[in-house]
DNA sequence: GTATTACCTAAACCTAACTTTAGGTCAAGA
DNA sequence: TCTTGACCTAAAGTTAGGTTTAGGTAATAC
């Protein structure tokens, strides 16, 4: 059994976050001994879903509905196998576009290392036709690695 | 040389949003034409790096921020190689972060594929030993994939 | 000539996810 | 005893990033 500082400091989280959290109904089978907060095994790893969740997208009332769902009991399972797909999908797709991001600030690193080299922006300009799309700009990027 | 409808339609985004950009100082080069936003490639460019760097994690007055440097020219190539720089290491650290939620994900996915078959939740649990961490679990699930 | 469409502005409004504030309880240590 | 620290609540405040509203212009379509 945690205090509410004590998971505080483990997640690296405020206090505030953890009663706002609770006041959500985030944890909805959390005990307390004379008003007081005691979080189990039970809230940790609900938190480590927490904090998945909240990476995936998920917004704060979905998670509330999953918590309702793992209290209601074996008959929702198939809603909370849905939902982890759901966001597995779109953690996947996420994925997808984050690395093509990086594949622009890349080429962006690129060419600002060539300009501050050469001191001149046109001249770099010059090299790449006007116009070009990014995908295509990413393979003069990638020409020029190293 | 483009209509602020237009460019909405090749971006998908909402005309309000584009003319918010505009207010915030992110197009400081864009001309008018008796009043009226004309989007020339410049900005268009500008809207792919706003993409990128919203993905990215910037703020809006970050961007900003870029876009007065390169308004202000070559003596700025230092600092907006920085910013590039400091985004892509952001955008790597993100894309980790982001494998381990998938991972986390990927280990909910086969709980419950099991749970849902089995319609025993207590059965899967005692396959784990209670409080193994997340870390541990994952190797559980890579042992029973497929 | 009038109705529709695409554009414009300033300013108010909205939402999620917290955070802060103001006020209170309770137990332990000096 | 008193004061310090960890906990509690309800309610107000904050922030970013838009969106909506209300009112106006100007060209084109019928």
């Amino acid at each position: 059994m945690y205090s509410i500082g004590q998971v505080a400091e483990m997640f690296n989280l405020p206090i505030s976050t953890l009663r706002y959290y609770d006041k959500q109904g985030l944890f909805p089978k959390m005990e307390r001994v004379s008003g007081i907060r005691k979080f189990s095994e039970t809230e940790i790893e609900a938190l480590r879903v927490i904090e998945c969740l909240k990476k995936s997208g998920l917004e704060i009332k979905d998670i509330k509905q999953f918590m309702d769902w793992c209290v209601e009991g074996s008959s929702t399972y198939p809603q909370r196998k849905a939902l982890f797909e759901k966001q597995r999908k779109i953690v996947e797709q996420e994925l997808v576009r984050m690395n093509k991001v990086l594949d622009m600030l890349k080429f962006k690193c690129w060419y600002y290392e060539l300009a501050t080299q050469d001191g001149n922006e046109e001249k770099i300009q010059s090299m790449i036709p006007d116009g070009v799309p990014e995908e295509v700009r990413i393979i003069y990027k990638n020409a020029h690695k190293d």
